[in-house]
Order: structure tokens, then sequence, then C-alpha cells
DNA sequence: ACACAATATCGCCATTTAGCAATATTGCAA
DNA sequence: TTGCAATATTGCTAAATGGCGATATTGTGT
């Protein structure tokens, strides 16, 4: 079926929330369970003011979840559906690597 | 695997051709078939300009694949995963939207 | 009350980008 | 060649956005 203009932007809106590198860091991070603010400061080495905004976008995009804990609040990832998005996407990558590897005459490649 | 910086942005960027509802809309119709820029500016209503804009960004991501055809040029999907990332997208927007009707009062709603 | 730590927000700047009109290119036919 | 149709590109403007420093908010102690 086909997607009225509507759902189109609400699609592009989740690719959008997805199409920046800090926010797939922060993603990535979060994987491994919860994670405070200050820890993923520290783990991806970005400003905390930053850190914040990105964190809000993914929020905002439904993609995280926030728990107040005391004094720190904790992220966690709310749509494991994202790493499965992210598998898709590196698959593509993968292959056109190996695809560049072979054209510059790269040792044989397996194919499972 | 953790991925390093390069790589996340080329996943970003792969999201981010996907981040546009003209862009999407397009590969929407190319779903069905390869089409000439022609046929894609009238099915979508969009300027001749914009649309061809667009395919540019879409085969730069290797989305799409380009063909001349005589005087025309017909693009086609190069890349089918992407069908699987919108379904992926498109579950959790119907989720939401499900929750949300919940939420308001609206009639239960079958589970699968 | 106070001080302090963790997080969020604000104002700003620089970059990016979708869309547009106009123009350039490309290929076909006569 | 000339003319015409299809597509691409250029120059532009307006809007969105990542990152920054500074500041505001919130919660926990004392």
């Amino acid at each position: 079926m086909a997607l009225d203009r509507d759902s189109l932007e609400a699609v592009a809106r989740l690719f959008g929330a997805l199409a920046e590198p800090t926010r797939l860091a922060l993603l990535q991070e979060l994987k491994g369970g919860p994670l405070a603010v200050g820890e993923l400061v520290e783990r991806i080495g970005a400003k905390q003011a930053n850190v914040s905004k990105q964190l809000g976008a993914l929020h905002v995009a439904g993609l995280v979840a926030r728990a107040r804990d005391g004094n720190l609040v904790r992220y966690s990832i709310a749509e494991p559906m994202i790493f499965e998005l992210c598998e898709l996407v590196c698959g593509k990558l993968r292959r056109d690597a190996e695809k560049q590897l072979a054209a510059l005459g790269g040792t044989a490649k397996r194919r499972r």
C-alpha cells in the first residue's frame, strides 16, 4: 500500500533521528543497558550540552526512554527495532566495501 | 562490535538519504519497477528540478540505479533492503498509533 | 536556608539543504 | 545543421540543525 504525505513525513522524521553520528553513538552505548547522561558524556567524548540535546531528540522520536534516578537521569533503548535497522544498513555498507576491495584487486572474499 | 566514528558517519549518511519525504515518495514509486524522471515528476507532483536533484541524492547514496534509454533516464531500486527498513519503521509507527488510540479510548485492537 | 552535582535549556554561529526559476546539457529527428 | 523534448545543473533564499559557552533547573545532601 502507498503511504500518504503525512505518513512519509513521519517515516522521514524517524530516519532523521538516526541520521547523525552522535545520536548513533549514543544508541550504540545504550545497547549494553541503561546509562546516565554523565556516563554517556564520558564514553562518547562529547560536550554535556550536546549529549543532552541529542538524547532529547532521540526521546522525542520515541527511540529512548528516560528515567530519573535521584540526581541523575538514566536513558535506555525504547525501540530494540533500531538495531535491526542498523544491521541492515551495516550489511549494505559491508557489501559495498567488499565490492570496492574486489574492484581494486583485493584477495578473494568468502561468500557465506 | 562497536562501530568507529567513520562507520557511524557512513551509517548516518545512509539514514539521511531516507530522511526526506520526497525521496521516500520516489522510492515508493520505484518499488513497482523502473520509471523515467518525467513519470516520477507526474506521479509525485513535484518540480522536475527537485525530482532530478533528489534522484541524484539517492543515486549517490547507492540506493537507486540510473540507465539511459534514448532521450530519457530510467531509475530503479538498487537496494531492495530499503523496503525492509521502511517496513520496520512503519511497524513502529503503527504500534505508536494504536497506543495513542487506546489511550484516547479507541475500540479494542486485535493482537496478532 | 545553603552549597553542590547532574541535567536541561538558551542564545548564538556556521553549515547544510529542500525547493524554486532559469539555464545548460544531452539525445533524437527532420 | 536546426529544433525539440527530457534531464541535469546553477544560483539563490529560507528554514533546519549540530555544536558551543553560559546559564537555568532539579535533586541531594548538610
